[in-house]
DNA sequence: CACTTGACCTGTCCGC
DNA sequence: TGCGGACAGGTCAAGT
């Protein structure tokens, strides 16, 4: 689920919703989904305070008082959940995907002082949480090897470009994906910001010219922020810190349209399997 | 090193 | 209705 807009929806709620919450308490049924040991989780975790929201790529970064930070990666189908008093969302279906929590799919759940909680639901198990020091925090290696921010004020469509000549002779799609040339890419708006570029996902980068790498640059921000700007892209599982679902879906010109008419040329979009994932795209207009 | 494929999991959907 | 297989938004470890 959540690429680069999903998490940044999730920090934006969790950044109003829990900072300056006291931890009390924390459980766990699968132990990879919360890796740390029991000890480390009293010393580091219980008692602490939320200080601050942070995210690089699609990693959420939950700062503590302690001077740990819980380092979350939702992968593919991980949702982290607030919950007040009040039920979030309950009784409005097409706004909120879960009822009641916890629920089947809960691997986490972390309780406040103020008797409110946050849950970290994950059906398929990929995701993780895990407490990091958070000075250590940028020498995770996953940390050290990823790429620019493409949202960055300062990153500009040269910087862009140059991050793919390592990788010349693999599909611009599989390049893109790759989280150590640019930050925070998935499959949704690869797909979207390659139709928006009208490059065929296939090509590979040797062969895609500077004026297509700065309008790839400008789509992919355009669908980024846009995606932001809907509360990210819900296709079955992804809901942000209230359980609410994003709206991006409603705007996609490719992602899950297969069969279904390209809104630039007329042609039908086609779903094909590339770099082992599925691939949206107008045959007719992305060359 | 660059590149590709399989593994990690559960749930759903599609064809027989 | 049941059953097998393919597939799903991500990343790593292995393999070539």
């Amino acid at each position: 689920m959540p690429e680069l807009p999903e998490v940044e929806t999730v920090r934006r709620g969790l950044a109003t919703l829990i900072v300056g919450k006291k931890v009390v308490h924390e459980s766990h049924d699968w132990p990879k989904s919360f890796p740390n040991t029991k000890a480390d989780v009293e010393q580091f975790l219980i008692g602490a305070n939320i200080t601050a929201i942070n995210r690089r790529a699609k990693v959420l970064l939950i700062e503590l008082s302690s001077g740990y930070t819980l380092v979350t990666h939702l992968k593919m189908t991980g949702q982290i959940v607030f919950r007040g008093d009040a039920v979030f969302g309950a009784g409005h279906p097409n706004d909120s995907l879960i009822g009641e929590l916890p629920d089947k799919s809960t691997r986490v759940t972390i309780d406040f002082s103020d008797g409110s909680h946050l849950y970290f639901n994950d059906q398929r198990k990929f995701g993780w949480m895990k407490l990091y020091p958070t000075l250590e925090v940028p020498e995770i290696d996953f940390m050290k090897r990823v790429g620019p921010e493409p949202l960055e004020d300062d990153f500009t469509a040269k910087d862009f470009s140059v991050r793919f000549t390592r990788r010349k002779n693999t599909s611009i799609k599989a390049a893109l994906l790759d989280q150590t040339v640019v930050a925070g890419v998935g499959n949704i708006y690869a797909d979207e910001s390659l139709w928006g570029a009208q490059i065929d996902p296939r090509r590979k980068v040797g062969d895609v010219s500077g004026s297509e790498f700065e309008r790839l640059y400008e789509e992919l921000r355009y669908v980024m922020n846009l995606a932001i700007e809907k509360g990210g892209s819900t296709d079955k599982n992804y809901v942000d810190a209230e359980g609410k679902r994003g709206s991006y879906m409603d705007f996609a010109r490719v992602f899950r349209r297969e069969k279904q008419l390209c809104p630039r040329c007329g042609a039908i979009i086609t779903k094909i399997k590339h770099a082992g994932r599925g691939t949206h795209v107008c045959e007719n207009c992305q060359t």
